[in-house]
RNA sequence: GCUCCCUUCGUCUAGCGGUCCAGGACGUCGCCCUCUCAAGGCGAAAACACGAGUUCGAUUCUCGUAGGGAGCGCCA
């Protein structure tokens, strides 16, 4: 490498035509052609032409008797009659000695298509080391198993402007030839954006086993509280990723724990807030069906009882509910506490106000 | 070092010689909407790596340079 050259054989056997020695240190090399060069026709990066005097000699059969990968590899693909090779682009320099093993065999060469690599955020390629470690990865942070193929067919190809692809559309429109040659960026923040549009517009019945699953790894149990679906229909707006919305739903599986104090002293504190609660609680307590139609009507009879306005009822109300001052809307946030608990947490919040 | 591959907004991309003072999307910023937070609507900032050619005309074609990536094993 000092000289300016690749390391490589000598030659020393190559026309000596000797028979196999017993020798631990034995191994078989292919005769790769010494002149000429080896041209092929990539489906995604064109034509790529090799001169042959850049190829080894390469090991065949290592000293311990096992076949090398890039013989492995051509050997398989012919047993199996491979007609298409698709495989990342840090395999393109295999791809002549691979092409002079086929031709050396007889067996017709397949055609190939090099995609370009998937980098990390940090430009390095996509690694164990950093970024996802499989694809399971994804469903553990959250991700819906078609937002993640939606997002990554995009990546290094498209179809005009469009960005929400069913999976019917990529099998319909999708083609290698067509993907683009340069090195793409996984970028998380796109994959999320994806995802809630998912979340927003698939069947919540269909996202709700999907929820399940991770309320229950978040150690949450989906049967101590609403249905998983309505829940999905009041966070769906508001979290981007599955695992994002397990941790939202928490408050309405599992007793308020505590409650924020900055949200108590602003929203409770106040001179209209045990009006405002009473007033929630009697309306809630006396509403014939328990839907999130008629406590959205319950609050805003509550509200016009006290004569002001939603706001006026709504904060409280949060506050009681979820011990915070973030929540979906304050008619699905009630809604999903189911009647009892609701109006449980509405005393207990009444006792905090003044 | 050598060989191969790649190069449009911060990111994913459209563009296949004139329609481009470059279009869409994510993200960012502003406004609107509003019971909080979101979502949504509207709008803004933001790119053809550089240099030569070819051509009446280059983001689009060719060649260099720079930058990035991959490979150069008895590893896959």
């Amino acid at each position: 490498m000092a000289a300016g050259i690749k390391p490589r054989y000598n030659g020393f056997y190559r026309e000596r035509n000797e028979p196999l020695r017993e020798d631990p240190n034995r191994v078989i090399r292919f005769k790769n052609p010494l002149d000429g060069s080896v041209v092929f026709e990539d489906k995604i990066k064109g034509r790529v032409e090799w001169s042959n005097d850049e190829l080894d000699d390469l090991v065949l059969i290592r000293s311990d008797g096992f076949p090398t990968y890039n013989f492995a590899v051509v050997v398989d693909d012919v047993d199996m009659r491979i007609t298409d090779v698709i495989r990342g682009d840090d395999h393109v320099n295999n791809t002549p000695r691979q092409i002079n093993i086929y031709r050396a065999l007889g067996a017709e060469v397949p055609r190939f298509a090099h995609l370009p690599m998937i980098l990390g955020p940090d430009v390095q390629k996509l690694s164990k080391r950093h970024g996802a470690v499989g694809v399971m990865q994804y469903r553990d942070d959250g991700f819906l198993p078609h937002a993640l193929l939606n997002y990554l067919v995009r990546l290094g190809w498209s179809h005009g402007d469009q960005e929400i692809f069913s999976v019917a559309e990529m099998i319909e429109l999708f083609d290698v030839g067509d993907v683009n040659r340069s090195a793409a960026r996984f970028d998380v923040e796109k994959l999320a954006w994806l995802n809630q549009q998912y979340l927003k517009s698939d069947d919540p019945r269909a996202v709700a086993p999907h929820l399940e699953w991770h309320l229950r790894a978040a150690g949450v149990d989906p049967a101590a509280g609403p249905a998983p679906a309505d829940v999905v229909v009041a966070l769906r707006d508001r979290a981007k990723t599955l695992k994002e919305m397990a941790a939202k739903a928490q408050v309405w599986y599992a007793p308020l724990a505590a409650y924020d104090e900055q949200a108590v002293a602003k929203h409770l504190r106040t001179p209209t807030a045990r009006a405002a609660l009473s007033a929630a609680h009697a309306e809630l307590a006396a509403l014939g069906g328990w839907t999130v139609e008629n406590v959205h009507a319950a609050i805003e009879a509550a509200a016009a009882a006290i004569g002001g306005g939603v706001g006026k009822v709504a904060q409280p109300l949060r506050v009681a509910i979820t011990g915070t001052q973030v929540s979906p809307s304050i008619d699905h946030t009630v809604y999903l506490a189911g009647r009892d608990e609701a109006l449980r947490r509405i005393d207990a919040a009444i006792a905090r106000t003044g």
